[in-house]
DNA sequence: CATGGTCGGGAC
DNA sequence: GTCCCGAC
């Protein structure tokens, strides 16, 4: 497909986190509010604001406290708290919620963050164009959309109705594909607003840089359309900075060398001048970007690449000691490993590889980070213990700064922590091959299944080797066959129910309030997809419920798993323990698992040969839906037993959380830790005095006699110069502080290490540096390094 | 002390 | 494999 001749299109969700505060709790709605983080200081940081807030001037940026100034009513919802870090677990689900309903439209999806993704639609629209005459495109068939270059979209269709009137540039098909393209974009907002209650705005061009750029020129809920030949007329009051890409250093160094601000004045410059200022690949993007052209493709990828999670600890809060170092990694390790446990189960995957990143306050009181990476062997048990301990494993081996001193009693580090963060990547795909095996088992036999029938079956994913609560997993199917049970038998006294929308077991269940009945109910209201399926042609099925969509106020944070089994189990009681029901429970919930693995490894097949049409709807197909829970797309005969599998893991994770918890009380907190007096003794860091920095990067004067530095391309004025070579010495030997012991021999210097605060001219030149640029070590010149040190 | 926690990706 | 940048 010619690049240029695509339809692309970026979803981007309104003032997002404020949505999904308004949704959990309506009461929000209308009103003005901001979500706030860590609401402790200064009534927290804001990271979202909606628009009846912004309207009231509170931005982002701002602290609670500020936002509460500004407007008094304001409300400050704030995201959640868990192992004393924020958690964005609704966020993400909601974000994953959204990102589903596109997949259903659109053949080509990239997540691009928690709350954007880019649609290439370029598929869709030719078809579109091949059913219908562009001529019977009318505006009212996209609301809230707009055209720039246009007073309104009406005046964009008339265009393309007249072939592009007196406008020389218009190329009548492009402006065509964009139009449908905006018709399209329309359905898919309005049916995620309908499906989710969400609002999106969108913006469609003919690349992914356009289509960001436009999507937010009219928010809330709009979509914005750019053709070509208006892009000259955007640019030309469009200031670089605000292109993708540009919007860092790198943007700013292209304003300062080329002294210029707006789009319009790239286009002055030949590809070979913009290459010769830049490097050649920056130099041939800057160019094509002027023109309006991006050939970047939209890959097609709905699940992130890696999962990680990371923590700051600013100012006085930095790590100090062993314990608080270990304390916050293993909170790290186990927000990966519930969510690893939820994309294992979701995806079929598991990673081969963890990063620890972290970094530590150098002797000059600047940060300095690094990462050490450690590939998982076939015997590791993925789990947050593992992942912690690794994590301390390569921080104590790797870096010396981040050692306990053993001179003191309290085991301080030496050096500061500021940040910690771990996370995990390199996914692959499980192997089937136990499954598949089991499967057989079940495939072969009668449906007199033998007792040992849930020793064979293997969890999906990783987590394995788990000693099961028996009494809970038989409590749990005991009370689902009963349920099923109840459903039966109400159905058959009472069938005219059955074609209502009210909840089948409304009578017996619901107002007992048992978990359970919650349970299923919602459960089952989720994998409902809309006026797509008869539900009542497998007895499963018979639990689903219609409508009552206001009931997503479900909360179980109260109480336990435990006390909601007990009181379920206590429901039934009396009646006698049917030990064969329980054993067919059992069964069916395992060969829904499997049954499903099957359909599930066949997406996977198709999608390793088609990596372009991954989970695509075929549209000829009417066949086929898509899960809400999963996004795969089922055939319609399975989706039952599909549905079901949804169900059964979601029985099982239920289960697992509750032997972590018990696990989580039992288990003291193991210590790994090897005992730091084992490692290579090190001669003790001598302290450095604080040094400001002012001391080491001085303002560039032009007009004074100045050198070029080798190490980090800055012009320095030549009575700094020395000081300025000793200022490298001394972030060196800081960074040699942090290598990894056994290869702290001969290191190549690499350069500046965080350039908080770095001026653009040390990246620009740095960018320039080629590595073949000798790196002189100037030792001769400096003043001995032990001047910056005092013992 | 003060946008923080996540992501993807490029350079070397 | 590390480090850093850009973006939300």
């Amino acid at each position: 497909m010619d690049s240029e001749n695509r339809v692309v299109v970026l979803i981007d969700m309104d003032c997002f986190y404020c949505q999904v505060e308004e949704k959990l709790n309506p009461d929000l709605k209308g009103k003005p509010i901001a979500v706030v983080q860590y609401n402790p200081w200064k009534g927290g940081g804001i990271i979202a604001v909606n628009y009846v807030a912004r309207a009231m001037g509170v931005t982002r940026h701002m602290r609670g406290d500020e936002a509460k100034e500004k407007c008094p009513e304001i409300q400050l919802p704030s995201v959640p708290c868990q192992r004393g870090k924020a958690d964005i677990t609704k966020y993400r689900d909601a974000g994953k919620d959204v990102a589903r309903v596109l997949q259903k439209y659109t053949s080509l999806l990239e997540r691009a963050s928690i709350d954007e993704a880019y649609l290439d639609i370029t598929a869709s629209v030719q078809e579109r164009l091949r059913s219908l005459n562009i001529h019977s495109v009318t505006s009212n068939m996209m609301p809230n959309t707009f055209a720039l270059g246009y007073e309104s979209i009406q005046e964009l269709v008339s265009d393309v109705h007249n072939y592009g009137g007196d406008c020389m540039e218009f190329d009548q098909e492009h402006a065509s594909r964009l139009l449908v393209g905006a018709v399209i974009v329309s359905e898919i907002r309005a049916a995620v607003y309908e499906e989710t209650g969400y609002q999106c705005s969108a913006g469609i061009a003919h690349n992914k840089i356009l289509a960001k750029l436009v999507c937010g020129m009219n928010k809330p809920n709009k979509q914005t359309v750019l053709p070509k030949h208006s892009i000259n007329l955007l640019y030309k009051t469009l200031s670089i900075k605000k292109v993708k890409h540009l919007g860092g250093k790198f943007g700013d160094i292209v304003c300062e060398t080329l002294k210029i601000k707006l789009m319009a004045e790239l286009q002055k410059y030949t590809e070979k001048e913009l290459q010769s200022r830049f490097d050649e690949k920056n130099g041939t993007w800057l160019y094509n970007i002027a023109r309006g052209i991006d050939l970047e493709p939209v890959q097609a990828r709905f699940n992130p690449k890696s999962i990680g999670c990371c923590k700051q600890f600013r100012g006085k809060s930095a790590l100090t000691t062993l314990e608080s170092l270990k304390k916050w990694l293993k909170d790290l390790g186990d927000e990966i490993e519930d969510r690893l446990e939820k994309d294992a189960v979701e995806n079929n995957r598991c990673p081969k590889q963890m990063v620890v990143s972290f970094s530590t306050q150098m002797l000059d009181g600047r940060d300095t980070s690094s990462s050490r990476s450690y590939n998982f062997g076939v015997e590791d048990e993925l789990c947050g213990e593992l992942f912690s301990a690794k994590a301390l494993e390569l921080l104590l081996d790797s870096a010396e700064g981040c050692k306990p001193r053993d001179d003191e009693a309290d085991r301080k580090l030496k050096a500061p922590i500021k940040f910690l963060g771990i996370s995990v990547g390199k996914f692959e795909d499980n192997d089937n091959k136990k499954t598949k095996k089991i499967k057989d088992y079940f495939s072969a036999g009668t449906s007199k299944g033998t007792s040992d029938v849930k020793e064979n079956i293997k969890p999906i994913g990783h987590t394995s080797e788990r000693t099961t609560n028996d009494k809970i997993a038989v409590g749990k199917e005991y009370i689902i066959n009963k349920f099923f049970q109840q459903s039966e038998e109400k159905l058959k006294s009472n069938k005219e129910l059955s074609n209502t929308e009210k909840p089948i077991l409304e009578s017996s269940l619901d107002k007992q309030e048992s978990f359970f009945a919650k349970f299923l109910n919602n459960t089952s209201k989720e994998m409902d997809v809309k006026n797509k399926i008869d539900r009542s042609t497998t007895p499963v099925c018979h639990v689903v419920t219609r409508g009552n969509e206001t009931s997503n106020d479900t909360d179980y944070s109260g109480s336990t798993i435990d006390d909601e089994i007990n009181k379920s189990v206590a429901m039934f009681e009396e009646n006698p323990e049917d030990v064969d029901r329980v054993s067919d429970m059992r069964k069916l919930l395992n060969s829904t698992i499997l049954q499903n693995e099957e359909i599930r490894d066949s997406f996977h097949e198709s999608e390793n040969k088609n990596p372009n049409h991954k989970n695509v709807p075929d549209n000829n197909n009417v066949e086929t839906i898509q899960c809400s829970d999963c996004g795969k797309c089922i055939t319609l005969n399975m989706f039952d037993i599909h549905a079901d599998y949804h169900l059964a893991l979601k029985l099982r994770e239920e289960e697992r959380q509750q032997l972590r918890k018990e696990k989580e009380k039992t288990n003291t907190v193991v210590d790994k830790t090897k005992k730091p007096e084992e490692k290579t003794k090190k001669q003790d860091i001598p302290k450095i005095e604080v040094k400001s920095i002012a001391n080491f990067f001085v303002k560039v004067d032009d007009s004074a006699p100045s050198k070029m530095c080798s190490e980090c391309g800055k012009k320095v004025p030549i009575e700094k110069f020395v000081e300025h070579l000793d200022f490298h010495e001394a972030q060196k030997l800081s960074r040699e502080i942090n290598r990894p012991v056994t290869t702290s021999n001969s290191r190549e210097f690499i350069g500046p290490v965080t350039n908080t605060n770095s001026r653009p001219e040390t990246n620009s030149a740095k960018r320039k540096r080629k590595s073949t640029s000798p790196i002189k070590k100037p030792k001769v010149q400096c003043k001995s390094i032990d001047l910056f040190f005092r013992q």
